[in-house]
DNA sequence: ATTGACTTATGACAACTTGTCATTATATAA
DNA sequence: TTATATAATGACAAGTTGTCATAAGTCAAT
């Protein structure tokens, strides 16, 4: 979390940093990021950085939550239109961040945040919070659909709908797998679960 | 992995060195590992060093993919222990691999080759091969169990299963979330999957 | 045994990191 | 105007990694 002080910065100093942090994200693994390039980048002295960040985890943590939320509005909106059908939603998500990726040059970034999701940081294991996306979604599914004897809260399915869709994307976008390949056994993968937990 | 060099080295020479490497894992990030730490823990030249490992992603990785082998070797017979019913056996290992770290001073350990297993190393995303897993799991399976829509090779269903598995893990070690917690979900997810491949 | 050609070993070095802190500057309130 | 609190700064210590010129072995062939 940002410091009190850095929330009182202009608005013009906050969007640079935050741009040349995202420059920074972009390009380099999380272990190669560098602050120091990011300050220079914006002429921003050393010590002012730590006056406005604890260290390298806490502007990552405060930059990628910021774009992880975005992402998590819009795929509830998906929902939406899907009508509630979740796991519609899940088979569409995937190809949407793809083609995402593809068309800008968003895809390091989303990459980036990929690995946010996926790592623990720095030993104390602060991965972006992916309750947020679970509880969020919950509300905005169709039960219909759903075999009676599932649990009523939706946390087991969606936590394991999200896991197998990041697992995918990781496939992808990190281990650079064949994007065919990776669609197949995602679209098999969410088949089981759809029989496992839809009415027949 | 390592040079022909290192092969070459005396059995006391390279025993130092995975054990001074297995310590300095045990108690640190990956980020935070010191190369410089393990080879003073061990009077070894910083030259040297460099002379038999790339760097320490190749280190890191050498020394993890070791013990996972291990692992594999040790699941597979277990498998092939409750008769191939691969849900039950997944069911199982939960149990054992949380027991395990439980006992001895393994957890930090298991912790780290988890982290090797979910993250993506130095961008080049060299992360431990889970195919092999996959591979050497799918001949220990009694395919009688599974329903006859189900593909006839497993891969997806082992990744699936895998995937939940170590998310489990995952938040129990590096997230130390509650372990009945963990425990349920997992065992709820796994019935999800079971009701989706398995014969009614 | 001596030469010469490899292979292996070594540690000083350059080029980077990060986080701190004493000092200076700027607000804000009395 | 003075006093106080808040913010800005950059030099610094302490660490990191990978390289490379030099030194030391090894070993076959003369």
């Amino acid at each position: 979390m940002p410091t009190i002080t850095f929330n009182k910065l202009s608005r013009d100093k906050k969007k640079a940093l935050e741009a040349a942090a995202l420059k920074e994200f972009s390009n380099h693994t999380y272990e190669d990021i560098s602050i120091n390039r990011i300050i220079h980048e914006i002429g921003m002295p050393r010590g002012s950085f730590y006056l406005y960040f604890e260290n390298k985890e806490d502007l990552y943590l405060y930059v990628t939550d910021k774009y992880i939320t975005k992402f998590i509005y819009s795929f509830i909106n998906y929902i939406k239109e899907n009508n509630g059908d979740i796991i519609k939603s899940y088979e569409g998500v995937l190809d949407i961040i793809i083609k995402y990726c593809k068309n800008g040059e968003k895809a390091a970034l989303v990459t980036k945040f990929l690995e946010g999701l996926t790592h623990r940081i720095s030993g104390k294991t602060k991965a972006i919070n992916r309750q947020d996306i679970i509880n969020c979604t919950t509300n905005s599914i169709n039960k219909e659909y759903l075999s009676d004897d599932v649990d009523k809260d939706l946390f087991y399915i969606i936590d394991l709908l999200t896991n197998t869709l990041i697992h995918s994307l990781t496939e992808y976008l990190l281990m650079n797998k064949d994007e065919i390949r990776v669609k197949n056994k995602y679209f098999s993968q969410l088949n089981i679960i759809k029989k496992g937990i839809y009415k027949i």
